[in-house]
DNA sequence: TTCGTGACGCAGT
DNA sequence: AACTGCGCCACGA
């Protein structure tokens, strides 16, 4: 039973917008919860190509570092971190502090999505 | 079908 | 901390 890009896509973005506000998933994590195991560059893609109206939290999807996947300075660097900072994120230089990673009660985010 | 691409991840230096 | 190289793998041209 395999899976359109478009359904995959559409898993993607129910995580994304579970992550709490003031809170950060990094792209393989995401991956992991929508069941798609080493696809964390499917999730940039997923995110490149959400449509603007699902009015996805995409800023709180980082890399695996803590840091923002962007170029430091790129416009897009300057916006999601404005957009996180606007909900209380720390940043220790270009590192989010740890208290910010989102660690889901998994039995809770089962529930929540479809299944 | 082959091949280049990428809003990644990770280990090594 | 910063870089680099390599692995990864679905997608689409």
């Amino acid at each position: 039973m395999s899976q359109t890009t478009q359904q995959k896509f559409q898993r993607i973005y129910q995580v994304v917008a579970l992550i709490p506000s003031g809170q950060v998933a990094s792209y393989g994590q995401v991956a992991d919860l929508a069941g798609l195991p080493r696809h964390a560059r499917l999730v940039s893609k997923a995110l490149k190509l959400a449509p603007e109206r699902l009015n996805l939290p995409w800023h709180r999807v980082i890399a695996s570092q803590l840091k923002i996947a962007f170029p430091a300075s790129s416009p897009m660097y300057i916006e999601q971190k404005q957009a996180l900072l606007a909900e209380q994120v720390e940043f220790n230089g270009s590192k989010i502090q740890a208290k910010h990673h989102w660690q889901p009660d998994l039995f809770t985010l089962l529930q929540q999505l479809d299944y």
